[in-house]
DNA sequence: CGATCAGTTGAGAATGGTCAAATTCGGTGG
DNA sequence: CCACCGAATTTGACCATTCTCAACTGATCG
């Protein structure tokens, strides 16, 4: 079998240096692809029994839902992320993904995650630290919206966005391609429709940012950065911990 | 030396079947005994070689603060928590993480960690699902802040933190010993000292909860968790996946 | 050429914030 | 035992951000 350096490998090699054995058994997870139409939900809080997904092209995104029909998304997904990790380690899944765009990822099976683990120990540390990396995005994500007005929250929110597609080698400094709707941004940031368009229209008008016809331009990069107290200090790699 | 089941042990014992030697492993964390004033911040967001603690006694609370001086508290620790664990496997601590009350806790050292994971490579499986299971817990952080009222946060965090604290055997039906002050909560939910001071006012007016003077009291745990709209789903434990 | 979906805008309402001032309460020193 | 101190809590008045409702535009698609 050819061994590839895919998206998945490239991030996980940053915290632990991979043998050819590992990396072998990594490239196995790619063997089931699998491709996702545009909104279909294809992970749903409380299944049993669910899989996890190497997200290579799209983007999706995973959220809850409370009983009165308000979303909160959690995250975005975009190439190279792994999903739905919770729900294996989990029996049951504890939130929902869908596709934003129309997605292609690899399936991998509970059992493949945890045969992994025990044949390839080192793996299980290397999940765990990114695993630890996720956290830290949610844990930023909190911070967004329990302490920051929703200009700051926008602000801060499409600067993330950029330094993590930025990692995958994706948009420059100038701005990316993104397909999110602004009932997307509304639910990732806890605002209303409505607000997401006057606060997008205000960081226009400022010359700061504009958010328009799937593409985000910074017009003011730092000034925009200012504005968001914006610090990348969270997603920082120093290369392999474990060698 | 003789093994003992502590809080941690119990809490990693329930996902992955632990062996003797892992046990043993386990115990040797809790050779560096560490005591802090209430108040006290012994971790801080930038630190570098930052040790990891697990607590024995006591409440702590990891936060994160703002280029203003707002500060958002992302969790509270209880006896039993593992806490720094990413200031570990970063290099450098992202959030800060202070003594609520007194505590008592032991010191793990980087080095301590990283040897387990290579002696013992089950506990690296085992402290992944711990920390995916934190992770939950800050996601329904974050939809608790993004998408409920203020009353509804409240009524959610109170009741949350009853689930935890009953899962290590403190409190029970009718409430808990609680010592967060007003400024906790208020910097927990995102709201302001004030208005949590209302928003307790309010739920006790209703005669559904009552939070006075270190206490937790539940007037009508059904009426409480029915505005909630709380499901203890995230918080599941069904026993060892891994044997 | 309707139908649907994303985006846009306005007007009024509501939730929660800010500022400022009391009040309570657990210590602590005299 | 009492007076006092500081921290935590409580309350009122006013203000700001954000929401809701409703209408309208523009693009896309069968």
């Amino acid at each position: 079998m050819q061994i590839q350096t895919s998206p998945l490998t490239r991030k996980l090699g940053a915290f632990v240096s991979l043998s050819d054995v590992e990396l072998e058994i990594l490239a196995r997870f790619h063997s089931r692809r699998r491709e996702f139409q545009s909104k279909h939900e294809f992970i749903h809080e409380g299944q049993t029994k669910s899989s996890a997904f190497i997200l290579s092209k799209g983007w999706a995104c995973s959220f809850k839902v409370l009983p009165d029909g308000d979303r909160q998304i959690v995250d975005f997904q975009i190439p190279g992320d792994f999903l739905g990790l919770r729900s294996i380690l989990f029996r049951t899944a504890d939130h929902n993904i869908e596709a934003v765009t129309r997605i292609e990822a690899s399936e991998v099976l509970a059992a493949d995650v945890l045969r992994a683990f025990s044949d390839a120990p080192r793996l299980a540390v290397a999940v765990l630290w990114a695993a630890s990396r996720d956290e830290a995005m949610v844990v930023e994500h909190l911070v967004n919206i329990g302490r920051r007005s929703a200009e700051e929250r926008m602000a801060h929110f499409l600067l993330e966005l950029s330094a993590r597609l930025a990692l995958v080698g994706i948009g420059d400094k100038t701005g990316y391609e993104c397909p999110l709707t602004q009932y997307h941004l509304a639910d990732a940031l806890g605002l209303s429709a409505v607000h997401v368009n006057r606060v997008l229209r205000q960081l226009r008008d400022s010359g700061l940012v504009t958010f328009q016809s799937g593409r985000v331009t910074f017009d003011d990069f730092d000034g925009l950065a200012e504005l968001a107290g914006f610090d990348t200090g969270y997603l920082d790699q120093t290369g392999p911990l474990l060698t």
